[in-house]
DNA sequence: TTCCTAATTAGCGTATTGGCTAATATCCCA
DNA sequence: TGGGATATTAGCCAATACGCTAATTAGGAA
């Protein structure tokens, strides 16, 4: 959960993570759409990837990131989870009726 | 949204506001629960403060911290609704499945 | 091998974070 | 006015974050 809110936490690594979810895109192509340099980027994907955010696949020298979509859902659901927020209804001692 | 994920970043910092989400709780009080400093809660209370998260309430010499559950929510939110998460329905016109 | 391209790693400087103790407001009560 | 309780601010230190340039790794082509 920290690692997942610190990655989040740069607003560069955030618009990393909008352009993934439009399909996946080579490392050099990120770091053409941004003013930082390719070290600097490089070191963004690292974060993203401790994170679980973004997966990278080789092909040659090209590094391709590919957004893990289900990460970032399931990250933001259990955040949204361990504060209560969502499909509560029963602020009382009400026992859910969802089965299973 | 930086604030926020800053914010929610530290564990320390959503373990209050988790005590919080119970009822509202003095600075005092909420320092007996962790083990550390009254300064040092003092300073993660500001960094919640700066991104309203909480609310201070004072009565004589005590604050009072109340959760700003809608602000929590409404980042959340807004984080899911960047990443496209959530109830999407017409990005196109293709009926989306699952992630790859 | 050697060269070229793609990307990361190494190293450095500065700013921020996060913890502590000590000092300082602020308020209530006598 | 002074004392006691509550909480923050000030100051310090170690660790981390974040940017850069230079060097290195890795793969493909000749």
């Amino acid at each position: 959960m920290t690692d997942l809110f610190k990655a989040l936490a740069h607003p560069l690594r955030r618009d990393i993570l909008t352009h993934l979810r439009v399909g996946p895109l080579s490392a050099g192509a990120l770091a053409d759409r941004f003013d930082v340099s390719k070290p600097t980027m490089s070191g963004h994907f690292a974060v993203l990837r401790a994170a679980g955010l973004i997966r990278a696949e080789r092909s040659g020298t090209t590094l391709t990131y590919h957004l893990q979509l289900s990460v970032l859902e399931d990250g933001l659901a259990g955040a949204m989870d361990l504060f209560g927020i969502g499909q509560e209804q029963g602020t009382g001692s009400d026992a859910k009726t969802t089965r299973g």
